[in-house]
DNA sequence: CGCGCAAATTAGTTTTACTATTTGTTAGGC
DNA sequence: GCCTAACAAATAGTAAAACTAATTTGCGCG
């Protein structure tokens, strides 16, 4: 007769998050990262998972992750829910009273640029509150508790988002340091301030101003973009300025280029908006006010 | 700058599923029932799930739930979300290696008629292995991992399901004890044996037979008809048979019908299929077998 | 060869989920 | 009206799941 074991139940929820957040992003790391947890978490619930219906999902290698047949064909399957469970979410918390906008935006983006902008936003939409999260990459914004996302990125951009402005870069210095250079030459006798996210910016302005590819840009290098920001205004070295991170600072005179040589790089300021709240009015007006 | 709080999270997965099924469900109880837990922890969820957003989802009424304006507005996209995940769940285990397929059935339908044909089953699909659970109401086959589920539907029924056979019920009982019931008056000086769900048994056969509604159809009450089915052959009593379920014990002779008064209900027996398993060659061939 | 990256592993901890039991409310039968 | 049956709320305690932290392993690469 053989009536089953109890109850069949589903595997753990989580567990299938896991899957498809790791079999999408090719990575356990990087699941682990979007999923706010550790990578060894990850881990485990694949682990289980595949001991649970007792064939492999993954082959591990020592360099990442590959999906297998089975992996592969369950996928797509796995990402609709879970991008519907998103909508879901989203629709939630959207149509609930207290209405929170939140937006994620890179470090140096939200403190040296959104932060002088929020006032003016705040006046356009005076009943609803905002959040602002400083994160490191732009999140999926099917997947995680965003409204809005403010990121660089490479042209030439995805059509669904606008552009706030392109990224050019050009030296900046503390004006005492300014009145020691005249020539890109002059360079290599301060220390070129670096922040490690974008650790190139020097070689690509030196190579497109072909002004000697041959200058040591050596430095101390920041984490944080308004580290080195605050070093250079400290006459601590020359930094590589991007245009919207140090308007604020050229603006009151903190900072000045001491050269007129800018470079423009393919790429732009993006705001990215969630698909369920695109379309609310509150949404509509902060990309109106960041877009002026 | 109000960088703000870590990283927000989405609510718990097991929260919106608990509220996806009470609200589906209107009733945290068959709620908890689906959802194999009791109907506390499916209240706390929805409690937790109610604080995080700061809105109520249900409005509580002392005879069940009734959703806000608010919960009813985000459960369709909740529905679709895990209708979307119980697809994925089944692709993942149906296209497993472990090809196991399972079917839920009635208890009684499980062990008085599924069992004698599950030989046949087998041998039309040597390579599957298959698990039988028997549950007293059908389950929601987008939402329970089973691949196929057997149970009594009352007519018209779903155009989706196959039917294996009508409802007809007719008094059974040991051959000795028909041997002292000449007509249906007799009932009332033996036990009338009956299965609690089935209750009302005995009252739609005498209304349809016309045979004195005044008999007092009073006796034991069995939780499973197998039970009952047992006692009736030894002699303790009348059952009220169902065709389906008293056909073996009819052909092997320990039961017989102490009157030719059929009733035919409009209600018959049907097997349903899971969505995503449905056109697997297996549960083709399950489904030719019963159907003979 | 060792370095670095990505994943596995394990033990221990925290968090979440759940049960069991009691309490409270109300509709409906008598 | 009062009782009973249903259903949900509340609470405290328990079980299970999820997660972390710290090592370990495996492999490609300079």
């Amino acid at each position: 007769m053989a009536v089953a074991p109890p109850r069949p139940k589903w595997p753990p929820l989580n567990s299938l998050r896991a899957f498809e957040a790791a079999a999408r992003l090719q990575s356990f790391t990087s699941a682990a990262d979007e999923l706010c947890v550790t990578p060894g978490a990850v881990a485990q619930h694949i682990k289980s998972l595949e001991a649970q219906i007792g064939e492999k999902l993954f082959v591990r290698h020592a360099k990442g992750v590959e999906l297998t047949r089975l992996g592969a064909s369950i996928l797509p399957a796995f990402v609709q829910a879970f991008d519907a469970l998103g909508l879901a979410v989203h629709s939630l918390r959207s149509n609930a009273a207290s209405t929170e906008i939140r937006i994620a935006a890179l470090p140096s983006l939200s403190q040296l640029w959104l932060s002088s902008r929020l006032p003016n936003i705040r006046k356009a939409i005076p009943d609803s509150s905002i959040s602002i999260t400083a994160l490191e990459t732009k999140p999926n914004l099917n997947r995680e508790p965003f409204d809005l996302a403010i990121f660089f990125e490479d042209l030439p951009g995805s059509t669904d988002a606008v552009e706030l402005g392109r990224d050019i870069i050009y030296p900046v210095c503390a004006p005492e340091l300014a009145a020691t250079l005249s020539d890109p030459q002059d360079l290599s006798t301060v220390p070129c301030l670096h922040d490690t996210t974008w650790s190139n910016d020097w070689s690509i302005w030196c190579e497109a101003t072909q002004s000697g590819d041959t200058i040591d840009h050596h430095g101390p290098a920041f984490s944080l973009y308004s580290l080195a920001l605050e070093e250079a205004k400290n006459g601590a070295g020359v930094l590589m300025g991007h245009d919207a991170l140090v308007r604020d600072s050229m603006a009151n005179g903190s900072l000045v280029k001491p050269f007129d040589i800018e470079v423009r790089l393919p790429r732009r300021i993006a705001i990215f908006q969630a698909q369920t709240t695109a379309d609310t009015p509150e949404i509509t007006k902060i990309i109106e006010q960041l877009a002026l």
